[in-house]
DNA sequence: TTTT
DNA sequence: TTTT
């Protein structure tokens, strides 16, 4: 069992990418989830220059990744429901890092882009069949 | 374990009751949480007036059952992280029921009302510290 | 989103049926998920005869729900991850009753019956392959 | 919303410590949380020497720290409710290095030594009222 | 630095 | 490297 339910926001727009041999689709960005702190504790921590969010590295996969990478941006409410994955690779030093970040199966956007705040919809010339209304976008056919 | 996240609508305005000796608040209310289904399912299952949601019944406790009270309403959007109850009463008929609600540990509140669509935020003479501005609010605790 | 995770035990074995049409298997069976209450309370809440786990109806599709019939017995430790569901049926006496279950994505085994307490599983003609050793079974590629 | 459940094994025995002026005490481990691939893939990831689980840091503070380092050892199931931190420091050569871990809100023991396979269990003398028997040890009043 |  |  693995499970993780996070919601918060896009701290810069998602990165889309396509693994070379099979083509698919992955697209990464990091989420800035509230620590959900008491009003006196988030002052005292933004007085001290303490972060008062969780900056989680969130990957997606498939159909899903371009959805993401076409319909959100920095700054916009997510909800993400993944596993986290613990990788290793090698550093540049030579030494070897460990990496840990969740791996959506569902990313559902909470927030959508208005005219005076557009940033990732104005240049969109999909069409945004099933993703208008107030339901929330859920893909769980994603392959992995 | 016993672990839940939903993300829903309110279905109507949140009931707040006290409890006769303590005094500790409840509010219950009903989340319409998104099946999820796909653009064609969702016109299938409406042609046939079955739902596309499910309806579950929340109970909050304490200082945040009062929150939920005062700065929630009918059609807003929150989070609620919990744990699923069973209950048995003796109905009316004397027949034995049962019930399955999720108890909230906290909620999230994802969307705040504005002047135009303004039910339960206009009638309201408490204060907003700590509600304002755009991080949800958290509170874990509730005395269950 | 509607996410949850469960412990606990099956208050029976569980019961396997077929879909008239389609064949698609269905089993149902009920989890006793432990309320987590401490020591006193727990004695407090069994001495005046009162429930100290909360009994919830689960639901598994696929090849899932044969892996648990053939698998799972009353009594047997499992894990269960999926979403809530509300449904609701006409009741013989002609009145609209609601049921909340929860419909499973994914059951983990988390005990395996041994030769002195075995139920379930001295009867099983077919194959272990990929449920013996102790890594639990996973199987997210249920149709629904 | 920031929300982990995990169910897996510690990696190694828990290290506790307590943090020097208020005494409050912190413990830490490893969980190998199996990756629930299907017996094929898991055996072409072992016959590459990759892993087939994750490894995710766990941290637990206060009473809930001092049962698990009582009563958990390397290689004991565990279930883990929680949420992810992310933490930087300073590395000893002067670079910024990011972590991600897990904060246990409720840690449940899945299992328990026996007096074949006894690891940190012989050597306790607590008494064990409360964590015998069958129902999951949870502890919600931890405090962070 | 990894468990069964 | 961080969002509102």
């Amino acid at each position: 069992m693995n499970n993780v339910v996070l919601i918060g926001r896009l701290t810069r727009d998602p990165e889309l990418r396509y693994i070379p041999m099979s083509g698919t689709a992955v697209s990464t960005f990091s989420l800035a989830v509230d620590k959900g702190l008491s009003k006196e504790k988030k002052q005292e921590m933004e007085s001290k220059g303490q972060p008062t969010a969780d900056f989680i590295n969130i990957v997606v996969w498939g159909k899903m990744a371009e959805n993401c990478a076409n319909y959100l941006a920095k700054g916009r409410l997510v909800a993400v429901q993944g596993r986290i994955q613990s990788r290793s690779y090698d550093g540049k030093d030579g030494v070897k890092r460990y990496i840990t970040e969740v791996v959506a199966g569902n990313v559902e956007f909470l927030e959508w882009g208005d005219s005076n705040n557009n940033q990732g919809f104005g240049n969109q010339s999909s069409d945004f069949s099933g993703i208008e209304g107030f339901h929330p976008i859920e893909d769980d056919d994603i392959p992995f």
